[in-house]
DNA sequence: GTGATTGCAAATCTTTTGCACTAAA
DNA sequence: TTTAGTGCAAAAGATTTGCAATCAC
């Protein structure tokens, strides 16, 4: 006889919140299951705010603010800014860069072997090279 | 007999503004001073007025918004997003990419031959690319 | 229990806006 | 004149912060 499990959260989620070193409480897990349940995402914290709402998960803006930080802290996410009316999170964290549409304010991923970069200057001595960002921007 | 010119102002400032098809006000005349008399400058609103301040020009942070707006729109200036919490604006138009030194907010050019894309994806039809930044990241 | 986490509301910071006043054409 | 431009103070929008209440360990 099979135990059918009713956990209100994925295994998957409690493992990268252990991983990561914060605790499981019910926000972060949930917010976890939102972001990394399905395919790569782009959100920005007000966007993660209403998923979580209208999935009836009860949360602050400010404690969605923070988990995303500390996501991005421990390197789940990726912060992206594009735009300066807000900053995106990227659950890609792999090499690749983006596409921005302007208009609607949409941020698409390039997959990373589709943009070359054939000469990249040397920075000062001593100033190792953090990330390199390539944003096509595009209208629409 | 010579006529020594005691204009507070430059003629290749007012020339600017009249392309543009901006009227030559006391205030966009000091601006345009400020930021095209030397060499190329990244600057955020807050940095051009504290600058105009020291100047002794008169001048409200509103106007100037206003004006690095209209600059920008006007193709004189380029504005550059690489951190949320402040524009730049870039005095050099041309083709060219960045070095953002995180600590410091620093922006510095980097020459457009010394960074070559060699593979830049197609937009979707009907798009076209409107711009390519490619920013790199360094601490310090 | 004890310290980490949360929620709320207030604070902060950059940028925009409304409107009476001033200046350019 | 007539319309554009300016300054100020208030508003707006994103993000952060302070602190008491709550939760994980």
């Amino acid at each position: 006889m099979t135990v059918i499990s009713h956990r209100p959260f994925s295994q998957q989620a409690l493992d990268r919140l252990s991983a990561a070193g914060l605790r499981p409480t019910r926000q972060r897990l949930a917010l976890v299951k939102l972001l990394f349940d399905g395919c790569d995402r782009h959100l920005s914290a007000e966007q993660l705010h209403g998923e979580a709402l209208a999935s009836n998960i009860r949360v602050s803006l400010a404690t969605v603010y923070n988990a995303l930080h500390q996501f991005t802290a421990a390197g789940m996410l990726r912060e992206i800014i594009v735009d300066a009316s807000c900053s995106y999170f990227d659950t890609n964290t792999s090499e690749h860069h983006h596409f921005f549409y302007g208009k609607s304010g949409r941020l698409e991923d390039i997959p990373g072997h589709l943009v070359a970069l054939s000469k990249v200057p040397q920075a000062p001595a001593g100033m190792p090279i953090r990330r390199v960002d390539v944003i096509v921007r595009v209208d629409g």
